[in-house]
DNA sequence: CGTCAAAATTAACAGCGTTAAGATTGTGGG
DNA sequence: CCCACAATCTTAACGCTGTTAATTTTGACG
């Protein structure tokens, strides 16, 4: 019985998970300002100075949520995706997008961030969906390309299409658009319009 | 000569004025993680807690800095687009949004920022340009539809413009996209290139 | 079973936002 | 003219934060 915890760990058994696990939890119910280190180790049952053990610093905590965050991210775009082809799959790809990020939009936004998006590229650990849903995306773009823009600069539909999804999941997470001012009185719906009608196959 | 100073403040002339000054200046050259109250004050030669003469808390000298902000982003708007009629006036709305993110990120997120922009509402302060910008930007829609998105919920042009100049602004600040993986070597250019691409004067 | 390294703790440091109490300063009324 | 008052600013303190150093506890392995 020499390995009779799953990774070998010493006293907590696996504290790096629960620190990272503690962390989410506290971003997801109160937000970016409550997440400090002291807390995260409060709420595990740690001293303050046991997450260094572990983490170089708080960044290095923060980084190691993300890629947690973009692992679900990335299957939650998936499953909304499931099934579909072409520019449906691209569609369900994008509305799976902008709802993970009003669903969580703390954890969104600490993605986004340069500098934890930083020390993240350099961990090499960004999930394989996201090169995946690029490469989808500029296939999908080549397959059935956004003509309404006409056929020259083609290359920047991919850039376009990013940010265009991109900007309307920050636009609803800080609030500054409502679905109401525009007639929809369900998020979800308005959201499924803004998409279709931007991908071009609702009318 | 019972107001020799132009405002009648006593002892610094005017702390506050000043107080907002050093932060803008803190964020433009250090970021918002360097903004500390604090250091506001250190840098304005008073004490630590003078600021809260002329502020509830930090977030009410947040408000004011976004709202200087607001005039300068407003005012760089204008100067972009000023001279231009109908889908170029639009065009250079769009682009001077982009440049001023890019030019000017901390700020800009700063404003972009849920809290802070609450309080800028509450505050009644939002330049007239951003009321002035979105009219416009629903009349240029109107008058030059982006009939590419074809007739059905027109309406919806309106956030999807708005959420495609966000979006490019948030990607190019938060380092997401570059203008070399498209073919540029300009920045400018390649902002120009995606906005007249998606309003459809390019080709 | 004793050794050694990993893991976790305690204690301390500087810096932060914020508040309370007091000192300083300009202004207007007698 | 000066005195009282209110606006302004300072000093000192509180609890919180991230981080480090020294120390103790724990588990694994020869």
């Amino acid at each position: 019985m020499t390995e009779h915890n799953q990774k070998g760990k010493y006293h907590h058994g696996d504290l790096r998970r629960a620190l990272i696990s503690a962390a989410i939890d506290i971003l997801e119910s109160e937000g970016v300002t409550a997440l400090t280190l002291r807390r995260v180790a409060r709420e595990t049952g740690v001293s303050q100075a046991a997450p260094y053990t572990h983490f170089r610093d708080k960044t290095d905590l923060l980084t190691a949520v993300c890629i947690n965050g973009t692992q679900w991210f990335g299957e939650y775009m998936k499953r909304e995706a499931n099934g579909k082809t072409g520019a449906d799959y691209l569609a369900g790809l994008a509305i799976g997008h902008i709802h993970f990020a009003t669903e969580h939009p703390a954890l969104f936004r600490l993605m986004s961030t340069r500098d934890v998006a930083e020390s993240l590229d350099e961990s090499g650990r960004i999930p394989e969906i996201f090169h995946e849903g690029y490469r989808i995306l500029a296939e999908g773009l080549a397959a059935a390309p956004l003509d309404h823009f006409g056929s020259a600069n083609r290359q920047l539909d991919i850039p376009l299409a990013w940010a265009q999804i991109y900007g309307i999941s920050n636009l609803l997470i800080e609030g500054r658009v409502s679905p109401q001012t525009y007639g929809f009185d369900d998020e979800t719906n308005f959201i499924s319009a803004l998409v279709h009608r931007f991908l071009g196959n609702d009318a």
